[in-house]
DNA sequence: ATGACTGCAAAGACTTTGCATCTTT
DNA sequence: AAAGATGCAAAGTCTTTGCAGTCAT
């Protein structure tokens, strides 16, 4: 099986450790996740393999926070909230994106949609807190 | 008037560039498209001023396309689409920007929710025509 | 004089790439 | 042997910053 030979070993890990999280990581941030199993990963495979799972379309783009691209292994279309204080990432699934929108746009511009992207941007619970906190 | 006035003059260029423009360019795009009346501008004057006329509210960030930022001079809410072939952004005035979801975000999460962005990705309609002459 | 704006060059942050090495077939 | 994966270090982009010079009050 391809995922427990040595020369997939990593390549699994990355894509592993990317579905096993809901922090929606920069590159950075998968390879410090993996440290701990995968101490001896190069921060380059990291890089090489989050772009090739995206052109897999395995993985999906969110973007850049704060001058880092953040990746999710969820390619569903769905929304996301980010925190404009702490760079946090969080899907909102309670809300619907509207995907419907694309039609009219295709039709008003010519244009050919493919994708669509909800972002949210605001404090997050915590960062919100803090702000209270500083003022008082 | 502090148009008119050498201090201010290329802090200006830079806005009214930005103002008059639909293309949500790049630091870059701004300072080549100055070239022509401000040819002895700086590339790090154009950023700082965007940084600067961010900070204000004056403009807003788009977000980073093919690895650069692009800033659009018009903060009211809507919907852009970016090409995801030739970086190419628009805007979607047809397309209501969803606010009321932010509410529903707010309430679900506890966050605070301060900004939506929507964008639609594709190609547009020159790219869609060359990537049809290239298949036929 | 003092504070503000700019150009230039250096520094910084993030990402990509070339090359040698090792693994699998 | 050939193709693919990885580490390391170098290179590449985009952006920010320190400093000296200029302008305005």
């Amino acid at each position: 099986m391809e995922a427990t030979t040595k020369q997939f070993r990593k390549r699994n890990a990355i894509l592993t450790c990317l579905r096993g999280t809901m922090l929606h990581p920069s590159a950075e941030m998968v390879y410090e996740m993996l440290q701990e199993t995968n101490p001896d990963i190069s921060l380059a495979t990291v890089y090489r393999n989050l772009a090739l799972f995206r052109s897999q379309g395995l993985i999906q783009s969110l973007g850049t926070v704060n001058g880092s691209e953040r990746f999710d292994a969820d390619t569903h279309p769905h929304v996301h909230f980010v925190c404009t204080e702490c760079g946090a990432v969080m899907d909102l699934p309670q809300v619907e994106p509207p995907l419907s929108l694309g039609a009219a746009a295709e039709e008003s511009t010519g244009c050919q949609v493919q994708g669509c992207q909800l972002t949210f941007t605001g404090l997050c619970g915590s960062c919100k807190s803090k702000m209270k906190e500083e003022t008082s």
